[in-house]
DNA sequence: ACAAAAGTGTTTAGATTACACCCATGA
DNA sequence: TCATGGGTGTAATCTAAACACTTTTGT
């Protein structure tokens, strides 16, 4: 029985790496961070593991609390535990990312904490190592991409595939030839297409499409 | 400053999928529990995060107690920690993975413990999730030999191509076509081949290679 | 008429796969 | 000489990348 007493307890936390997708670039949500240490500087949204409940579930209570969303797309990063990363204590942190439809939050639950959605190409300095966790996230995101599966959680219901197209773009930051994508997203047999046009965006107008519900063949 | 206090604390743990190579076969070096809860079961290695050191340390210094070895190659693959994992009490794991020769590690040790080195392909039940640890852990392994680095981790200082496509095809659990995996692993530019023939596992006899230091162009 | 995006098609290069084939040699 | 792996070569297939071209329509 008692052969664990003799171990050491550690704070565990969770922080997430929250990314939006606005104005033709992925965002961030960043928090100022409330208090000491490092209190004022950009920060991942984090919280400490509880009682009863697993990282996972932590991830999605912390999102939940501080930006009302629920039923989210998170995965976990990895781990960082170097002793001295938080200077306060020790903590072990683990790394989640989160998709998210930028327009779907709690506009003021997050406008009361302070927090901002930053342009991934002008991040401020963050605090502690939250900066690696954010490149390990990021790579994560563009491989996740790669199966064509971001636009289902980064984007409305409907959309256009040249919609679709700049939020690859903005994932992978930098061009895609408008053909090869269009060639290579519908390949995948994730998406129908809807009788219906987007002609705001174009002369011609730009069918929409929706990620179907049936599993590809 | 005394913000984190009203958090909980947790036992943090490392668990060890250590990956051996031997008869052309991947092996796992696996434990009898000494204590309850699940006495007697199979598990992986595993041991307690202190209170100076990150989870890589902990996990190199559990492998080397253990076993003998250092410098040895880990890597994470994911956190554990639903609540009831460990019906004993709360323990979050960090699962990793080592490539070690097998026949380099202190066997003395070993034994005094009463493990073992089994199979991949014949696993006993093990404790615990570790079963869910060990698939992702093969992922992980199956996705680092297609960069053609295992052989580097798992074989002796020299070896012929055809022990290097045996312990690929062990770790990919099918056969793969020798011409095909010779070109793949040269076009790396990984090995340099020696003017040291074996001739002990073929008529004609088969070059030796090793691992060049320099990088691949 | 023209610009701009929508949508389709073509060409090339590179990688992967499935084999065919000759070589060397111990039994 | 024959079976076995060593080693090389080739054709078929698939993919990704670059890019030409035609369509549509608001201005």
């Amino acid at each position: 029985m008692g052969l664990y007493k003799k171990h050491p307890k550690h704070y565990v936390a969770v922080d997430c790496v929250i990314f939006g997708y606005k104005d033709e670039e992925i965002r961030l949500l960043l928090y100022p961070r409330g208090f000491e240490p490092s209190k004022g500087g950009w920060s991942l949204l984090g919280g400490f593991i509880q009682e009863r409940e697993s990282s996972d579930q932590a991830a999605w209570r912390i999102l939940k609390q501080t930006t009302g969303l629920k039923d989210i797309f998170m995965e976990q990063v990895q781990v960082f535990s170097e002793p001295g990363r938080d200077p306060e204590a020790r903590v072990i942190s683990i790394a989640y990312y989160a998709l998210i439809r930028i327009d779907r939050h709690d506009k003021n639950l997050v406008r009361e904490n302070g927090a901002h959605w930053w342009p991934i190409t002008k991040l401020p300095s963050l605090v502690f190592d939250h900066k690696e966790m954010v490149d390990k996230a990021l790579l994560k995101l563009q491989q996740k991409a790669g199966y064509g599966l971001v636009g289902k959680e980064m984007l409305p219901e409907m959309f256009t595939l040249m919609q679709l197209r700049k939020l690859h773009e903005a994932i992978y930051q930098k061009e895609l030839d408008p053909g090869n994508f269009r060639k290579k997203i519908l390949s995948f047999n994730l998406l129908k297409r809807l009788n219906i046009k987007n002609s705001s965006e174009s002369r011609k107008g730009a069918y929409y499409y929706q990620f179907s519900d049936k599993k590809p063949n």
